[in-house]
DNA sequence: CGTTCCATGTAAAACGTTACATGATTCT
DNA sequence: AGAATCATGTAACGTTTTACATGGAACG
């Protein structure tokens, strides 16, 4: 729910174009789907925090805007502490499971998870290049942030990646 | 389900018994609850991936071991590519969210965010000093590697958290 | 003229947590 | 005796994904 009120606060649009942007910019860290995103806009209207108008042409869409009562309502929430996050990460589940029998397996999960990694650390870093350019200190949009997040996060698996694997190796060639 | 008879691997358990590993030992990367474990467990034994013993004296339980099909469906599973996590983090969400007007808020939630992970990290540097001691290089389980990924993993959003802090502060003192 | 993208929605299924019920045993 | 822990389970509830249905508009 708040993640939809949160993405209206950037201006008003479909729900369509809500989908677009949790897939775009935000799937790193959060994802609703269309089966969510369409009844909880409903939600939204109806408890009174937003307000759809039809608009668009020839094309036509329905564009919801947040009311003062949903800007008031999104910045409460803001202010609550965070709720833990859960969190299900079957690599790390594989890795606790497996025997000395299984090193291989775990050994090959580990160079397909490093070169994902890699992969994702090239496209952020050159993201970040871009940012920096256009944001000069001072001036950049708190968004910037959770895109060091996505590098630190990402750097910190790698290394973890490639910590595992010596250690593994190192075990089997012995 | 695969989660459950990985916890199986380490040896004949009840129900309860599986439980608490997944909340003592595994909780930071996996969860599961009773009202998944008791109905898979009985799954289990009717695809023929483990069998149920009661057993016990006084206090009776019913103990499952895998079958060699179970611990033929567990290899296969472990040598599968792993899923991509589906992470969900609220307070990245919020820092997305902010506007300039909201500095305030998110720096109490990073001030906030700040002191968990610092105790979760002393916890995890106390556990690894005792088993370092305990297991002399090579002969180590592989589940250690599941700790070294929690202090650094932590330790990079920790650092995030500072850097965030820092960049925030400068905005505001501006 | 066919494919891709825009656009909205729903139903069913799958997944997961929480709360409750129940009762024995062990510890202090 | 009372509290904590062991132990098993289920029903209700809430969340999330997936698959499907539908159709118009833009692009090549």
């Amino acid at each position: 729910m708040f993640a939809i009120i949160g993405i209206l606060t950037r201006g008003p649009q479909s729900g369509y174009d809500i989908r677009k942007q949790f897939t775009e910019s935000l799937s790193y860290f959060w994802s609703e789907s269309y089966g969510q995103i369409y009844p909880m806009l409903k939600e939204a209207v109806s408890k009174g925090y937003a307000e759809m108008r039809v608009t668009g042409h020839p094309r036509q869409k329905k564009v919801y805007s947040l009311t003062d009562e949903g800007r008031a309502v999104f910045r409460s929430w803001l202010a609550e502490p965070v709720n833990p996050i859960n969190y299900r990460d079957e690599l790390l589940l594989k890795v606790s499971f497996a025997g000395m029998e299984e090193d291989e397996i775990i050994m090959g999960l580990l160079r397909q998870e490093k070169v994902e990694l890699q992969q994702r650390l090239d496209i952020l870093r050159l993201q970040e290049e871009d940012l920096k350019a256009v944001y000069e200190t001072r001036e950049f949009p708190t968004w910037l942030l959770t895109l060091r997040y996505g590098i630190l996060s990402t750097e910190a698996r790698l290394s973890w990646c490639r910590e595992a694997l010596q250690l593994l190796e190192g075990r089997v060639g012995s």
